[in-house]
RNA sequence: UGGCUUAUAGUUUAAUGGAAAAAUGCUGCGCUUCGAACGCAGUGAUGAAAGUUCGAGUCUUUCUAAGCCAACCA
């Protein structure tokens, strides 16, 4: 049991022997006791001065001396400043924990809760590259997947592909009019680099017959709506959804061509889907439910026969379902996919990781699915973060304004092997190994860099400013994992010597231990609030205290082969930490860099 | 016009209503030692105002600033 737990328990049992007083009806605050004092947890009194009807310093001894009285195992002392009960806890507790679990590789894994749990993320267009916007996301999307994993939950990672719509079709129209059949083969381009090319030619072309048409003195709206070249896009996807062959077979070739692309962006970056969903199988789908909200009266038709449903008991406005023409609008096919993914999977929760530009579209489409009674439609949850943008604003394909996902890990990853030449600690790796070693420094950063913030908070990437290495960063705690592993190669514990108690640990001992047995539940929390930037942080402060450690005290040289032995387990313990928490992030370790 | 989000050292971020914590930067110090992508010391912050509370960066209200959403766009 978890020693944050055990205290608090051991309070409870004080409070109800001395004052009578219920669990349930009492709360209880442990935290780490702060640097600055003596002691490891802190019992915080002042929510208990009025159910006890105490003074704090009063309340405090009594509760001090009596816990150190009847759970002498656990405490073995402790101080009162003003509402603070600093407690030190008993050595043999630390000791005990490191000797059961320091050769646990499984350690920060919890059990199967035989629960399922789904979550979709990355939701790529197929008429251009990814950014690094869909770096965030699909980071995000993928560590919340691990972390749930960890949590015990069976996790289904879904994508949905938004493949069709106006958008591809200029793509299309741009390489019909200037492609001269060119392929990504031919032009030596990546796929989706390719595709991409042909959207922002569009934009061109189209920003430049809008600028004729106002020349020549129609207003700027007219000319948006009228541009041949807009209208032409918007006859193309006509054709689409009548299934001209021409125009499937270009869309089909097209969008060949960016999943290639995307394919390979996904293999670098670790991102993968057990199941993929397309749009262009979708956009049909929820027409079932405009009808049975209908007869349910959750919905209700306008004269002009548009569909709509009123939310304004949930805080929210007026919501159209069904075009007047009798076509289904976005939310109702995803309704309708709400639907499908249940059918198919059974999951208890629905994870959804979505930039926060549809925080109202996703509490529409809850508010929506929970009055069609969908199944586990209170499982739908929105993992909504902040977009990525540059220091002069949103990035933009159409304008070219974009950081490019493929070029910042390039990037990086030749940062990682700039930095990692200059120092020369692993000039007998193969060139392979090197470059293995380098995507995973490269990446690394990357990815730490994007998920140590909450995700809700906007990131302002600049370009300019290249992303540390130093610090409050990936490689740092990377760093820290090679350099546990080289003692580990140096020094073997030695199983056979039946080592003594430790009599005292040093304080540095004490606080990685500390860290260590609390981590677990740094995971749990993580897992129910979807934050990996909370993992971040322990596992900064966890790589930050071993190197305190580590400078001040010797592994080879400790003064006994029993302490020496110790110190072993415990940077054993600190590398599995290490390891098993960046994967939580999807960050791997190298073993050396 | 409404709704949502954000505002903490020069910069980037932390903080279940309970002791404002780090990183970076700057200043100084530490490699003949298990790896200096490291450590140690110093420096410096809660947008404004009111309220609730024993206690507010955190909750409520108002204001300011930035961003997003709401329109038969996807």
């Amino acid at each position: 049991m978890q020693l944050q737990h055990q205290i608090k328990l051991a309070a409870f049992d004080a409070l109800q022997k001395m004052y009578q007083l219920q669990p349930e009806d009492i709360s209880v605050t442990i935290n780490l006791t702060k640097s600055d004092f003596e002691g490891d947890y802190t019992i915080i009194l002042f929510n208990l001065l009025k159910p006890t009807k105490e003074k704090p310093d009063i309340l405090g001894h009594k509760l001090g001396s009596w816990l150190m009285e009847n759970y002498a195992n656990l405490f073995s002392s402790y101080n009162l400043i003003k509402g603070f009960l600093n407690f030190t806890i008993q050595d043999h507790w630390f000791t005990d924990f490191l000797a059961k679990n320091f050769d646990d590789t499984n350690y920060l894994n919890e059990p199967r809760n035989g629960k399922r749990v789904m979550v979709e993320y990355s939701s790529p267009n197929t008429n251009k590259p990814l950014h690094l916007g869909h770096l965030r996301n699909n980071f995000l999307g993928l560590s919340a997947a691990a972390l749930l994993d960890a949590a015990g939950y069976d996790v289904v990672k879904t994508c949905i592909v938004n493949d069709r719509g106006i958008h591809i079709c200029k793509s299309m129209l741009a390489w019909m009019l200037m492609g001269n059949n060119e392929t990504p083969e031919s032009s030596g381009m990546k796929g989706d680099h390719f595709v991409g090319k042909y959207y922002v030619l569009f934009n061109d072309i189209y920003k430049k017959e809008v600028a004729q048409l106002i020349a020549d003195g129609h207003t700027k709206e007219t000319s948006e709506k009228e541009a041949p070249i807009l209208k032409a896009a918007t006859q193309m996807l006509q054709d689409w959804e009548a299934g001209q062959p021409q125009i499937i077979n270009l869309w089909k070739k097209m969008n060949e061509w960016v999943y290639e692309g995307f394919d390979i962006t996904y293999k670098r970056i670790g991102s993968s889907f057990d199941k993929i969903y397309y749009e262009s199988n979708t956009y049909l789908l929820g027409k079932e439910f405009v009808e049975a909200g209908l007869s349910q009266n959750i919905f209700y038709k306008k004269e002009d026969n548009s569909i709509w449903a009123d939310l304004s008991a949930e805080g929210l406005d007026e919501k159209i379902v069904q075009r007047r023409d009798g076509t289904s609008v976005y939310i109702t096919q995803d309704l309708g996919l709400v639907a499908d993914k249940y059918n198919e999977y059974h999951c208890d929760k629905s994870i959804y990781v979505i930039a926060d530009e549809q925080n109202y579209h996703m509490k529409v489409l809850k508010a929506l699915a929970t009055r069609l009674q969908l199944p586990k439609a209170d499982g739908i949850y929105h993992l909504s973060y902040g977009m990525v943008e540059l220091p002069s604003g949103k990035m933009k394909s159409r304008e070219g304004t974009v950081v490019d996902a493929d070029d910042i890990v390039d990037e990086m990853i030749q940062i990682a092997a700039t930095k990692t030449a200059a120092l020369g600690k692993v000039n007998d790796f193969s060139s392979d190994e090197l470059e293995k070693l380098y995507e995973t420094i490269g990446l690394g950063a990357l990815k730490f860099f994007l998920l140590r913030v909450d995700p809700k908070k906007r990131i302002i990437f600049n370009p300019e400013e290249s992303i540390d290495f130093h610090g409050y960063t990936g490689p740092f705690i990377q760093y820290t994992y090679a350099r546990i592993k080289s003692i580990l190669r140096k020094n073997d514990i030695e199983t056979s010597i039946d080592f003594p108690q430790m009599n005292t640990l040093l304080p540095l001992e004490k606080k990685l231990l500390i860290l260590l047995e609390a981590f677990p539940s740094v995971v749990s929390e993580a897992a129910v609030q979807y934050d990996p930037a909370a993992i971040c942080m322990a596992l900064f402060n966890l790589a930050q205290q071993f190197n305190s450690f580590y400078n001040e005290l010797s592994v080879l040289h400790a003064e006994t082969i029993a302490s020496k032995n110790f110190r072993l387990q415990l940077a054993t313990l600190t590398a599995v930490v290490l390891k098993n928490g960046m994967q939580l992030l999807k960050i791997d370790m190298p073993e050396r860099m």
